[in-house]
DNA sequence: AACAATAATGAAATCTTTTTCATTATTAGA
DNA sequence: TCTAATAATGAAAAAGATTTCATTATTGTT
């Protein structure tokens, strides 16, 4: 996935860098409006992120600029203010989303997937060493090697990812994988819980779905 | 176009209320998340409006519940507190949105729009009066029920619908929907056509997978 | 440390999907 | 119209996925 930031204010920049690295994402970085519009004209990226207050150009200037150049690519802008005009202004000139600074990466990332998801086209999910094609409905490790998933384990995985960072109940996990209002009497989550483990430590001998003890499970690695 | 207004604070809702009157656009209005859920489950609306802080369910159980019945409703949330963690449970709850309190009517305006813009895009293959959900793998007819397809059923489906109006040779059939580069010698593409035929026909009565003799099949519709 | 509750495991049973086989039907061309 | 090639069908076999059961391990609490 190729993404820009357009970003004048280098801690920022930075951290964002350090965190989409981690998700082994290399974004191109630039530092002013101006470049961000040059980028664009030579690349395709997947998605574009551009801060309000830039040197030389505006992120709204640029993402006007983009809009005009017939470059449909989602645009997440970056405003440090929570002024109402600036997000109406935001939307009504052709960005997808805006983050209101000071905000978490995990933030940025789900609105990120959220515009991607909606923007159909990449339907990719990455976390850790894999990458989950929703589309396809397919796991892949870093080389791109397909991991065979069932249609069960996929779902689970999904939903797991979908809601990383918050705890399911197996209440949840019942209703949202099994379509089912009530926890069946049997074992059949963990059951299944350990054939998705299962494959997904054959290749990274990591346990990314930890158990909270008589709340529920939740979907982590670091 | 029909909206729904979840929001328990009476101040708000008409206030609401009364700036969509001058839209000439006439929203339903219920004061907790219950009701809310029973609204959704008998009228088609374009867009719902839930308020986070809600008598019975919140906001987001209301939008967790909503999507449990598989309804794609573009949802926004109103959130009284700007908690990170909030806006990104929202997103990943299947909110399409949210808009922050205290927030002016044009905010929340410029939001509907620009929700109803980016869900226009969908991942649907429309043909005759059947819908195929890419992404979750799902066949629908007219009235959006479900026609259950196993995996290959839905392969070959997909591959004939991308495909429709050309001819697809055994062999083509073969490497994309079997990942063969051979043609086995058993009846296996007959066998599987029949299963696939059948379910289509089961809600149309019309056989769309016409075979032209000794050249493959080919995927018609009038 | 002992316990009760909860979770993990391995293997078997059940259920579903996919493939094969034997048979019947249809097609194009002689 | 007859024949050989090709396609469709129904039912059974094989393969695969999902669920259950019995047992073992772990956890939090007293």
């Amino acid at each position: 996935m190729k993404i820009l930031i357009a970003e004048d204010d280098k801690q920022i920049a930075q951290s964002l860098l350090k965190n989409f690295e981690e998700e082994k994402l290399y974004p191109d970085w630039v530092l002013d409006g101006e470049e961000a519009v040059d980028k664009v004209k030579i690349n395709k990226y997947d998605i574009i992120i551009l801060d309000w207050r830039m040197p030389k150009l505006t992120g709204l200037e640029v993402c006007k600029k983009i809009r005009n150049l017939k470059i449909v690519t989602p645009i997440i802008l970056l405003t440090a203010l929570s002024e109402v005009s600036n997000k109406v202004d935001a939307l009504n000139n052709g960005a997808d989303d805006y983050v209101t600074k000071p905000f978490s990466f995990e933030e940025l990332y789900a609105r990120i997937y959220a515009v991607l998801r909606r923007n159909k086209g990449n339907l990719e999910i990455t976390f850790d060493n894999f990458t989950l094609d929703l589309l396809n409905h397919k796991l892949m490790d870093k080389n791109k090697e397909e991991i065979k998933l069932t249609v069960k384990e996929f779902e689970l995985l999904k939903f797991f990812i979908e809601n990383r960072g918050t705890i399911l109940s197996k209440e949840e996990l019942c209703e949202n994988v099994w379509q089912l209002n009530f926890v069946p009497e049997t074992n059949i989550i963990e059951a299944s819980l350990k054939n998705l483990r299962k494959k997904l430590e054959s290749v990274s001998s990591k346990n990314y779905i930890k158990n909270i003890y008589g709340e529920g499970y939740i979907f982590l690695y670091d």
